[in-house]
Order: C-alpha cells, then sequence, then structure tokens
DNA sequence: TGCGGATGTATATGTGCATATGTAATTCGG
DNA sequence: CCGAATTACATATGCACATATACATCCGCA
C-alpha cells in the first residue's frame, strides 16, 4: 500500500505549508506585501540586513530569487535601492515610508491567522508542533549540509 | 520584537516544507521524477483517478497547475493521455510503463529521506509531529472555507 | 429538440522558488 | 601594482503553485 507516502512528514508538511501560505497571501493582498515579503521587511525594519546578500541569507533563499522578489518589491514601491559608497557592487535597500507604515499591520494579520488556524490547539500543543519544526528544520539543514559536500559521506548506511 | 512572526508556525512550515521539497528533489531527479508528481503517479498506479480534474482534486492543486503538470509529466513519457470515449471533454490518463517501473523506488528515496531527517525523533515524536500536522491541514482547510463563503462568516470575532 | 447552465480543459499571467551562468567590482597574492 | 580569485549582482530557464478567463462539451429541462 503506497498511500504511505503520501502520509510522511515531507507531505505533509507541504500540504500545510500551501494552505499556510494561500491564507496568508489573502490576508496580505490587501496591504500590498505578499508572504515572502516579510523575512525581507522585517530585517530591514530590524536593521538585521542591508543588502542583497544578507537579505537572502537572513531569508533563507538563494540570491537570485532574492533579487527577483526585490526587483518587484522595487517596483511596487516597498523597498528603495541606494548605491553602496563602500563597495561599487552593492546596493544599500531602505524600507519605504509606506511599507513601514503598513508592516504592523501584516505583522498582525499573520499572527492573527497562526491564531485562528491554531485555534483547537492547546498551548502546550502549538508549542510542541513549534518545536518539532525547528528540530526538523535543523534536521534538514544538517542533511542538506551533509548532501552538498563532496566528500564527507558520512555513514550514509546507518539508517 | 517582531522576530515572533518568523517564529511562527506559518513561516517555521514554510521553511520545512521548502527544505523537504529541495531535498526530495534532488532524491528524484535521477529517477526522472519531480516531487509534485507523486501523488499524480500514485493515484494512477492505484486507479484511484484518470482525469485531469480527479487527479487535481486528489493532488489538491487546483485545475491549471495540474494541466501545466500533466503536459510535462507527458512530454517526458512518464504518462500518456487518450480520449475519453464517453466524454468529448475529458482524456484518460494513464502511467507508461517506464514510469510504473520506476515509481517503487521513487517511493523507497521519499521514505528513506523521510527516516534519516527523522532520525533524531522517536517515533513518538515522528508520530506525534504526522498528528499535528494532520490536525493542522484539517484547521487549514476549515478557515479556507470559511474564508470563501461569502456569507455565513460565522464568528469571527472570537479569537 | 434546442438552449442555457454546469463541467472539463486550455491558456495567460504573476509569484515564489530553484539551478546555471554571465558580468562587474573588489580584494588579494606575488 | 597587476592579474587572478572572490564576491555581489543580473539574467535565463524551468518547475510548482495561484487566479482569471476563454472555450468546448455535456446534460437537464422547457
Amino acid at each position: 500500500m503506497d498511500l504511505d507516502v503520501l502520509m510522511t512528514p515531507g507531505h505533509l508538511i507541504s500540504l500545510a505549508a500551501r494552505g499556510f501560505a494561500r491564507l496568508s497571501e489573502a490576508r496580505l493582498k490587501p496591504l500590498g506585501f505578499g508572504v515572502g515579503h516579510l523575512p525581507v521587511l522585517v530585517a530591514l525594519r530590524d536593521g538585521r540586513a542591508s543588502t542583497q546578500r544578507d537579505l537572502a541569507r537572513f531569508a533563507k533563499i538563494e540570491q537570485p530569487p532574492m533579487a527577483q522578489m526585490l526587483a518587484r518589491m522595487e517596483r511596487d514601491g516597498l523597498i528603495e535601492r541606494a548605491p553602496d559608497p563602500a563597495d561599487g557592487r552593492s546596493s544599500r535597500i531602505t524600507l519605504t515610508a509606506a511599507a513601514e507604515a503598513r508592516l504592523p499591520d501584516a505583522v498582525s494579520e499573520l499572527l492573527r491567522g497562526n491564531r485562528e488556524v491554531l485555534r483547537d490547539f492547546t498551548a502546550g500543543e502549538a508549542g510542541l508542533l513549534v518545536s518539532l519544526l525547528t528540530r526538523l528544520i535543523a534536521s534538514l539543514d544538517r542533511v542538506a549540509s551533509v548532501e552538498a559536500s563532496p566528500a564527507a559521506r558520512i555513514s550514509e548506511s546507518g539508517d
């Protein structure tokens, strides 16, 4: 019976992610944001990153997708780029006033969406979910880094 | 402190989904499959769907993405379409022998990936994760359906 | 019987992600 | 101080997903 594959954490997480993304997208759209924007917006606002490279690292996506996203965000008046005086390759990226003004509402909407979806979960269950997901992400990072390094194929047979 | 948004289940699930998808994609690529193919392949093999519409329902994606995926899968020799004798709008979709032959390996790869990622989880924890995710998905479906229905905005203020 | 609504597909467009690859600017070794 | 490696970014291409919309076929009902 191969329906097993469709009950694995991997597949379930994919389903959950799509559901969450659709919901959040719908909630953020009236505010002029997309789900993927949030890490960028938060990072810029909190001064945690100001170059394309740092933003990509922070959001955990690759550089080309980040470049595209920033292009759209600039087109939509959410960010601005200024040439970096110290490095001719880089741009300093800043939030526009309009984006910064709407950001708190976006955050509220996302938190509200999470509360609604987790309405039937106890605080303990929600915490457990977050903790399991955090461990899972860390584990995925480990597996990915092992996969990536050409050497050091440590103990593949060990499962 | 707004880093909270990046610690919500919604965002964590998105991170986990991307990580899992990348891993699975890498594992399936040598076999000529993509992650999104699996629900389609399994549904076709188990006779659970044979039209584009049913496949979309089964995979829980919309019809246009399914149409595109099927077009690529047909191009890549994974499926074949035959006109439905009973309905001029539909096609009966079937797995090719090549796809069916490689499917078990794909399933194995995915299960192996799940085992590797969950290596540090006890059986109980893994089960818990699956159960929490299942409930979360159900909850997302509920919220989405409430969102969709124009009437019956039941008790929005109740959170 | 024929027409209008429902249904199955197809197409267009946009976003989010990926990899592969090119370009330009910086930095560093000799 | 100059050439090479590194770095930051841009571009091209492809897949997975979404919505909006058009089109063709089917079916129920007057």
